[in-house]
DNA sequence: CCGTATCCGTGGCGATACTG
DNA sequence: CAGTATCGCCACGGATACGG
């Protein structure tokens, strides 16, 4: 529990989580959605998402290469939850 | 918003509004309901939970001095809000 | 286009000792 | 009892450059 709270409080995790929670999104888009995130991070960030089971990476062998990253139903849950949470943020 | 999680995701503070979610507890009691913890960081957690609005921090001059911590309406709002996170994480 | 490699700064956290 | 003072570690994240 702490460990998920942990998680989720790192500086970009929750923003990489809202974007997916909307829809799909390749790494470039992800990139430009969220200025000023380094690739470094945002590949860690991704990574350790699909870990824990929480988003799927899939690759299309086109030319040139893409890549496409979504959420996991679970993944949508938590989604949820950052929404409640950024409304009482606001409040 | 990034912010408010990144409060929130920090080790100590969310087991700190947990404690305080079930009641009004004093200083020593939290510092043994959290083995671990230093007084630092106790100090410094609910200081800041202060500042935010999300604890009351309340001195009974008494024989020897008492002092009482209880989360403000908001800061259980968001004490149920980490019941729901932790219900999750645990699933 | 999609990442990995390297290097480095920052601050959260812990341990310990001490005060009103 | 309820904190403050001091010191140090080290893991996380950022910038930049380079590889498949």
């Amino acid at each position: 529990m702490t460990q998920t709270l942990a998680f989720v409080g790192s500086k970009w995790t929750p923003l990489v989580i809202f974007q997916l929670h909307l829809g799909a999104r390749r790494y470039g888009e992800l990139q430009r959605a969220m200025p000023g995130i380094s690739p470094k991070t945002l590949a860690e960030r991704l990574q350790s998402l699909e870990e824990r089971g929480l988003v799927t990476r899939t690759v299309y062998p086109d030319k040139p290469p893409r890549v496409e990253y979504a959420l996991t139903p679970r993944g949508h849950e938590l989604g949820d939850i950052l929404d409640t949470i950024a409304t009482w943020a606001t409040a």
